[in-house]
DNA sequence: CGACGGGCCTGACAGC
DNA sequence: TGCTGTCAGGCCCGTC
């Protein structure tokens, strides 16, 4: 599942590709995968390739822009079939493959290039905004983690609003913290050595400082590796992420926990979310 | 073959 | 009444 560490890693090696191309074909392979006027994108150029929460946004030079959420089967590759590179192309295992039976959206380059928008549950989706759209939706979103405004006072603040909430669900909430999902969530709460079903109101002020810290290092962590591939993720190149091999908690139901404390990693439901952590590193608040 | 998972939105509902 | 918070259900389809 595309969070911030994932999404960021595909708009940095976007950003790469498709700055100053102009966009010269729009195929829509799947209706509700994009919304908006293709008039509005069609023979724009692209400015820049931002990210805001699990958010792509491709802005383009009439200040129209293309948002896309990944949400859980989402991909994004960029495939330029004119390229010869010596050792065989990055996304060679896509090169002769896309679009396929995933490929909800296709856009074409004035290289001649393709951005192939791939998602196997189609809940994920693709729309154009103009500025203020962008900037509406944008808004709604808390606190980008790596900004100066995700700080104690912010979350002390938030946290008297929803006592009743579990750590877990409290940092799920976009509107909360922008950029958080399952993954990353399970082992910020893990190295910060808190039970995810902790309520928000018993959490000291120590126990904050530290969920600021470890949320920055896990998600540090996960743009280092290139983000974490559990099914469907890849890269702007199809290449998968490598943080599945640095996680600690996550999908490890039954095995020993990575810290040596001896205990077994262990999963839960809150939420309606499978929760992974440790029951002798994370223990719950009596 | 049916149950399941999962981010996010919506609508229903509870509480003050 | 009206606002706010919480929760269940729906969207999808490959995997188990």
């Amino acid at each position: 599942m595309p969070e911030l560490p994932e999404v960021e890693t595909i708009k940095l090696g976007l950003s790469k590709k498709i700055i100053n191309k102009k966009i010269t074909d729009i195929v829509v392979y799947n209706k509700k995968s994009f919304q908006g006027n293709k008039s509005d994108v069609l023979q724009q150029r692209v400015i820049d390739v931002e990210r805001r929460a699990k958010i792509l946004r491709i802005i383009l030079e009439n200040s129209h822009s293309l948002l896309f959420h990944l949400k859980m089967t989402g991909q994004l590759i960029y495939i330029d079939r004119n390229k010869r590179v010596a050792g065989g192309h990055p996304s060679h295992d896509w090169h002769d493959k896309l679009p396929n039976k995933h490929t909800r959206v296709q856009f074409t380059f004035d290289n001649g290039a393709g951005l192939f928008f791939n998602d196997l549950r189609k809940f994920g989706w693709c729309k154009v905004m103009n500025q203020e759209e962008v900037e509406k939706s944008f808004g709604l979103f808390g606190p980008e983690p790596f900004s100066n405004d995700f700080n104690l006072k912010y979350l002390l603040d938030k946290a008297k609003r929803y006592p009743a909430r579990t750590i877990k669900q409290f940092l799920m909430d976009q509107t909360v913290v922008a950029g958080i999902g399952n993954i990353y969530n399970d082992e910020a709460l893990f190295l910060s050595k808190i039970y995810p079903k902790t309520k928000v109101s018993k959490l000291t002020s120590h126990e904050w400082q530290k969920i600021i810290t470890n949320v920055r290092k896990v998600l540090t962590k996960g743009i280092k590796y290139g983000g974490t591939t559990d099914s469907d993720y890849v890269d702007a190149d199809g290449k998968s992420g490598g943080m599945q091999n640095h996680l600690n908690v996550y999908h490890k139901t039954g095995e020993k926990c990575q810290s040596g404390c001896g205990g077994i990693i262990e999963r839960i439901v809150i939420g309606g979310r499978g929760t992974y952590f440790c029951p002798n590193c994370q223990k719950e608040k009596i």
